[in-house]
DNA sequence: CTTGTGTTTAGTTATATGCGCATATATGGA
DNA sequence: TCCATATATGCGCATATAACTAAACACAAG
């Protein structure tokens, strides 16, 4: 497979996409809702935020189209719209275990 | 197959990954480096940034384990140490198409 | 209209980091 | 040793952004 390579505005896009996902709690909220959607006070519970900063990066999220948001009477529920989110995270995991796996043997036979 | 969820750590430490490719210039390095391995100068040639700039980005990706250096003489070489990069992209690359597609879509038929 | 609940936004502060400049280190050659 | 080349690093500036507080907004009930 032949890679062409990206224009200066597609390397911005994702290159904003990787930050959108460098942030510890926005993977929090996003593994909170790998089990289906949930309303943002249920989302404070689960993360341990405060509401108003949960609010903040549950827009962040949504803006980046990982999130749809539905509105029922009083509430806000998010859920995951873009099911690339489990691949990606799956694929950082397993590389990431390998590093540090390697990294023990080091310490091990070295 | 079943998620369980990662601790504080191990998401500080997916977020850190994350993080190191969040930047146009690193990922500019990585797509140089596609095609196999190369020296610092000949990057910043490609890339068009200051030495200083590239020297300080190659440190970034090797501490995060993307990249492995090889030292040759006055000479220092390059490349991709972890080849979960290519499907990374990849990933990013067609969601990114996906929700710009749909964008379009938008405009055309709404 | 007033009150209460759930959610979002504005303003501020603290921290992180990309970049440019100058300089330092490392290696090879005269 | 002295110089040239290739790469790395220290420092300062500018900017981006996460988190906190307070306030505003949206909507339902009475």
């Amino acid at each position: 497979m032949k890679v062409r390579p990206l224009s200066d505005e597609a390397l911005e896009l994702v290159s904003r996409r990787f930050a959108v996902l460098a942030e510890p709690m926005r993977l929090r909220l996003l593994q909170a809702l790998f089990d289906g959607e949930k309303n943002v006070n249920t989302l404070v519970g689960l993360t341990g935020g405060t509401q108003a900063n949960i609010s903040r990066h549950l827009q962040t999220l949504t803006e980046a189209h990982l999130l749809k948001r539905r509105k029922e009477g009083l509430q806000v529920f998010y859920a995951i719209a873009d099911p690339t989110i489990f691949r990606l995270c799956e694929l950082v995991c397993g590389s990431l275990e390998k590093v540090h796996a390697a990294r023990a043997e080091v310490f091990r036979s070295g």
